[in-house]
DNA sequence: CTGAAAGCGCTTACAG
DNA sequence: CTGAAAGCGCTTACAG
């Protein structure tokens, strides 16, 4: 393969000129950046990435922190990533953290101290004070995309907004009695840290929790009370339809659920089946992420828009790392809240033998913004 | 951060030494490697990536090109490859590869050029003969997945084997008119290269259609003659969708439908529950890959563990760049065939009104090997 | 087993 | 605007 010398060679030219010429920094006249370019061309010259990061320290490489990749969301998110990464001529290096404590302590004390990387996007993962302490070291921007930490500046959607806006679509169409599966918090987090996930209150099914518990409150102080209970799932199909089953044995099942995500929902919505319970008629459902197959269920969901979400987080990303954003006029908040919106489709209904009230209040979907 | 240089002064040594002793490569006295290992240690030294690479020679990296990286099946399979890489040591870069023209020509042309990886995996994208002469002038090492391309050593499921299967079934169930939904042959390849996609006897849904046609065809030549109908449909779930209502408009439907994918299948399913057509008393459904959700759908399939694909292309890329396995036993084969197995689920049953003939044989799974 | 030294292929102050 | 030269931080024959 063609080296800088051969280029510089072909063009007459001097090494450090073609490196100018090519990558643009620095200055050059517009003739011998044309004698250069053809040259380059002529020869297929293109730059050897590591030679490259090793003199400038720029690794044009970003690296993505997952959890469980194989699931929608995140496999969403990705692309989303990708697709504002690629065209600026980053590379997306993958990184999956599992429970296993050795490869966690592998990947944040070793793996990403290589320095392949020139900023990191951590999605949704829960990292205990060591870990974050490791990642600042790196002295590398980081962008968290729901991660549940403050100190990463991180990007993420309202989660006790989206949990009150689920529980009043219910609300509004007339539930009395409403439970929401989701997930406890889990004291140690994944990690097994110490500290690990750290303050309660940022985790993202605590704050859909939170949010549920909101709306729920508020009914009682507008004197119209509803009754609400958390039940605590697995956050996957098979534990939301666990969870479900055992409420629908219950002598007084709700009327409406709010599960903590679509896969969730799905579950909810296979236990009902089963059960002959039917939905919307008996039992309205809702869930939370905008997932692939959402409307193939007919389910009505908060879309959290996953994939603008990795670009919004590939596009803070490279703003830190002093990447030109493809728009330069738009500015990148990493702080700012990202949009949802309310989806209504067919799992939700007012309740069997309801009427509405003639001056009843409707709540609209919360802005998008 | 520590260099090589702070760690070499710290234990007395060179600094060739201390690449030595800390790579495994070259000898090193057990003592000198214990004064390094504590040196390297106590300045919390990890080797630059990037150097470590210009110098050597190796990258540590492997890249992996997928298309659509938002679908269930590419998700599990990435993740298949990543645990098996990370263990070794190894990054994971993923390269999208879209439909878009100038991105693929980028990635081609400049980007794997780069020279950042040590191997490649190639998971179900189509490539044009140019496309694929850039690979092979990259010089590494290419492992195909469910690649059109007999070119790249690649690995696969014998589709053929695995539509044969899915129609057997069907047959063995009872059934007398089965609808295939499958993708036609594009001829021009999403790339749009000249000779895009090549053969068709290689494309995947190609291979599929040809079990289905190869099953329909033994039971003519056996006296017994099934009425097989292939029918296109996008590979998607809203293709599918589409497709089966068309189908089900006919005077005549099926009694059976095998979907190309599970994906598909679900838009079957979808289709049916929407016209009232009971499953599988009045229809019968089955999908391919052992999809997420399929359990859920109570989806008959056949499951071509994808997760275990991956692994499977991890541990061949890793075999060919030189790395050691994790199991240096085995050896992997990559131009063996990859299992399938029939999953027997609630969708697929004998048509209405039908009665085992008493001497009926009956055809087993294939082998998972 | 260990060290001195060249070299991997670029980028970038520093002069001119 | 352009060139000579140092340097990025490792690895690896080559001697000893």
């Amino acid at each position: 393969m063609a080296s800088l010398d051969d280029v510089a060679r072909a063009a007459g030219v001097s090494t450090a000129t073609v490196s100018r010429a090519l990558s643009g920094r620095g200055r050059t006249s517009e003739a011998t950046r044309e004698r250069v370019r053809a040259a380059a061309d002529e020869l297929g010259y293109v730059a050897s990435a590591t030679a490259s990061s090793l003199a400038s320290g720029r690794a044009e490489n970003i690296g993505v922190i997952v959890p469980l990749m194989d699931r929608w969301f995140f496999a969403t998110v990705l692309d989303g990533i990708a697709a504002r990464l690629a065209p600026r001529g980053y590379d997306l290096t993958l990184y999956n953290l599992t429970d296993d404590p050795a490869q966690r302590r592998r990947l944040f004390e070793t793996t990403l101290r290589r320095g392949r990387v020139d900023g990191l996007i951590v999605l949704s993962v829960r990292l205990s004070d060591d870990e974050v302490a490791a990642l600042a070291a790196l002295g590398r921007p980081v962008v968290g995309l729901g991660v549940p930490r403050g100190e990463l500046g991180a990007l993420r959607v309202d989660d006790t907004a989206v949990g009150r806006a689920a529980t009043q679509h219910l609300i509004d169409l007339g539930h009395r009695d409403i439970a929401h599966l989701g997930q406890g918090f889990a004291p140690s987090g994944p990690g097994g840290g110490v500290g690990a996930g750290a303050d309660p209150a940022y985790d993202i099914p605590t704050r859909r929790r939170a949010g549920f518990e909101t709306a729920i409150a508020a009914t009682r102080l507008a004197g119209l009370p509803v009754n609400g209970r958390f039940v605590e799932a697995d956050f996957t199909v098979d534990g939301a339809h666990r969870a479900t089953v055992a409420l629908l044995n219950e002598p007084h099942p709700p009327t409406a659920i709010f599960a903590a995500s679509d896969e969730m929902a799905y579950g909810v919505l296979a236990a009902a089946r089963e059960r002959g319970v039917a939905v919307p008629a008996d039992l309205s459902v809702i869930g939370v992420d905008g997932h692939d197959l959402a409307g193939l269920f007919d389910l009505t969901t908060i879309d959290q828009f996953p994939h603008a979400q990795g670009e919004r987080a590939g596009d803070a990303i490279l703003a830190a790392v002093g990447a030109e954003l493809p728009n330069p006029d738009e500015t990148v908040d990493a702080s700012a809240s990202l949009p949802f919106a309310l989806v209504r489709r067919g799992t939700t209904a007012p309740p069997r033998d309801w009427t509405e009230p003639s001056s009843r209040p409707r709540t609209t979907a919360p802005p998008r913004g």
